[in-house]
DNA sequence: GCAAGGTC
């Protein structure tokens, strides 16, 4: 009886046959140079009677991600009735699409190898996309490359499908800790068509969108002369809304005026010994009337002299939290924020790390380790390595007399879980020699950040004082940090003592060394930094962990936005165009639908229904489908202002 | 020459 197994990705295949054959199986090449198949017998899999002893052949293999793409049918070879140039783009909408395999070789690796076997199962990534490349192989697996286009769910193929429902399974996996494979092994389910529905209607409308308006915006700035005859204008429904945050900001750092304020600040004396101050802030903060603020300080001079009393004083422990366990968005919100690199620098440096097998997989929105992984002998690992030694060592030790206190913790538990991938952490100590200073910066950060994971909270002692001026209330608060934890292996942020307060006690009646009335201004927004923009992505739905930096980098290409230094700081700032086409289309009414994230976001929402059963695929991609036609119908009686308001940017 | 999503 033989089982074929197929993973997203040959590292997933290699890991699971590992576990499964306990490291006794035989390795073939495939066609695809970076697929192999890999070959052992196992007494998991539950293809039989009751006898638990009972031995089948397996091939574990794998894809590389998608194996097929949606596009318009005719079109995959140039001069198709539906290529660019031969319809009008509005027939986008309504032409038919066809799913069409690439990656000829690796679709008939994955035919190959089932020819023989008795049982199909998917080892895909268990997320929507995974569930997707599972259908895809399952397709392959039946029908090879002799069916090269497949209709969406209609294959032309006479006679039942070598698999079926009965012998085609999908195995349930969220990491690689042994024990959750074998589990995984022996409960296999089916595939979940709710989540592969959804992904096809993701491709679907993208498709339908992205094509018709972009060959729309290409062929009318061209001909318009508004850009080069080679330039594209390309719109996509996650280019545009990340293109949208940049000019949203930019609009406000230009119409910022600034505003004057006024405040009250009062000072006392720190101690009785030396002449030190500490200055008490306003609890109305700041008012925007110099003539209230007046008023008070007036009053307050007046009535209150120059003395206050101690209405309230909390002393309290305090902490400083220890970082969640990384996900791949944090990772490049920090890589841009600490160390000034791109999302796409520190996603590239972490892929490699990955590849070497350094990192484990740096796609993943999961920010909670699972019980089951071995945390402790991942620290473990790192004493190999001069700069985590000593940390390492002292996290593990469990001699009480000699250690910091600073004891391995439990990591801190986050709320999200795409079940496919752990949180981003070391697999192995690296030497560094070898690597660039992007690699090596990722490494270490990464590794800082997991030590930091594993440790206790920095934690301290908070004292806050309030006083009361005649009518008015000031406050300061002074820190005391005790323990500093997992910040002596995180050196990105800090945390500091602040001045000491004077002792005080409920009622005391303190002398003021000082009081005045102040004035200042408000103060325009910076720029957008990736980091910033990274996380209003996130926290929008617009793109994936893997495809927020492609995005960014995308708008960049199209010349949209650009990255402008200031000082140490790297800025992206909207280019003429970028803010030409954000204008252009709120100026004919589709500003919500086009620069804002609201009809992405929308989408997503959809896609979770679809999944949840609550909608059917059919329904929402015939509702959005005709939503973008209608703002395609709208944008082409209003071209025009398209014209007019780039010619506004660039007059 | 076009989208977004996987992965190398």
């Amino acid at each position: 009886m033989k089982v074929v197994c197929v993973a997203e990705k040959n590292s997933i295949a290699k890991q699971v046959a590992t576990i499964l054959s306990g490291g006794n199986f035989h390795t073939r090449n495939s066609l695809d140079k970076y697929i192999k198949n890999y070959d052992f017998r196992c007494n998991q899999f539950p293809f039989t009677s009751a006898n638990s002893n009972f031995y089948v052949e397996v091939t574990m293999t794998s894809v590389k991600g998608h194996i097929s793409s949606l596009g318009f049918e005719g079109s995959e070879d140039r001069g198709g009735p539906y290529s660019w140039g031969n319809c009008d783009p509005i027939e986008l909408y309504s032409a038919p699409v066809i799913n069409s395999f690439n990656f000829r070789n690796v679709i008939q690796s994955i035919y190959k190898e089932c020819r023989d076997a008795d049982y199909l199962m998917i080892w895909t990534d268990c997320d929507r996309e995974g569930e997707y490349i599972g259908w895809e192989i399952y397709m392959a697996a039946n029908y090879g490359t002799n069916n090269w286009n497949i209709r969406m769910n209609t294959t032309t193929t006479a006679g039942q499908p070598k698999f079926n429902e009965s012998n085609t399974f999908r195995a349930i996996f969220s990491h690689l800790e042994r024990s959750h494979i074998i589990n995984a092994t022996r409960n296999p389910k089916k595939l979940d068509q709710k989540s592969i529905d959804a992904v096809s209607a993701r491709m679907e409308i993208d498709l339908r969108a992205g094509l018709s308006f972009t060959r729309f915006l290409t062929n009318f700035f061209q001909n318009n002369k508004l850009v080069d005859a080679k330039v594209v204008v390309s719109y996509g429904p996650c280019q545009f809304p990340t293109l949208g945050f940049v000019v949203d900001r930019d609009d406000r750092i230009e119409k910022f005026v600034p505003e004057n304020f006024w405040y009250l600040e009062i000072s006392i004396k720190r101690d009785n010994t030396d002449g030190g101050q500490i200055k008490l802030q306003w609890k109305r903060g700041h008012l925007f009337d110099r003539l209230i603020v007046y008023t008070i300080y007036e009053h307050c001079v007046e009535t209150g002299g120059a003395t206050a009393k101690v209405t309230n004083i909390v002393s309290k422990p305090t902490s400083k939290y220890r970082p969640l366990p990384l996900t791949t968005v944090e990772l490049q919100k920090n890589c841009a924020k600490f160390f000034k690199m791109s999302a796409k620098r520190s996603l590239d440096a972490a892929e490699y790390l990955y590849q070497k097998g350094f990192l484990s997989y740096p796609r993943t929105e999961t920010d909670i380790f699972p019980q089951t992984m071995d945390l402790k002998a991942l620290v473990e690992q790192q004493k190999n390595d001069v700069r985590f030694r000593n940390y390492a060592s002292n996290l593990l030790s469990e001699d009480y007399e000699t250690s910091t206190g600073n004891k391995f913790s439990w990591p801190r538990q986050g709320s999200h879980d795409d079940k496919a991938h752990p949180p981003i952490h070391p697999i192995a100590s690296c030497s560094t020699e070898n690597l660039t200073a992007d690699q090596k910066t990722v490494y270490e950060y990464v590794t800082r950040h997991f030590l930091a994971c594993c440790s206790q909270d920095a934690k301290g002692h908070q004292t806050s004082i309030e006083v009361q001026w005649a009518t008015e209330f000031f406050k300061t608060t002074g820190i005391t940090v005790l323990a500093r934890n997992f910040l002596e292996i995180y050196p990105y942020i800090s945390w500091k003592s602040t001045a000491e307060l004077p002792e005080l006690h409920m009622g005391d009646t303190v002398d003021l060394l000082d009081t005045d009335m102040k004035s200042g201004s408000t103060s325009a927004p910076q720029p957008m930094t990736e980091s910033e923009l990274i996380l209003l992505m996130d926290a929008n739905g617009i793109g994936t962990d893997a495809t927020i930096a492609d995005h960014i980098e995308k708008i960049k290409g199209r010349e949209y936005i650009r990255p402008e230094k200031s000082g140490k700081q790297t800025y992206l700032r909207s280019t003429k165009l970028g803010k030409a086409l954000v204008h252009g289309f709120e100026e004919i009414g589709l500003e919500d639908s086009f620069a804002k994230p609201f009809l992405r976001r929308e989408m997503e929402n959809d896609l979770k229904l679809i999944c949840s059963g609550n909608k059917f695929k059919r329904a929402v991609v015939q509702d959005m489908v005709e939503r973008y036609l209608n703002y395609y119908n709208i944008t082409q009686i209003n071209k025009r202002t398209l014209l007019s308001v780039f010619n506004r940017f660039n007059g």
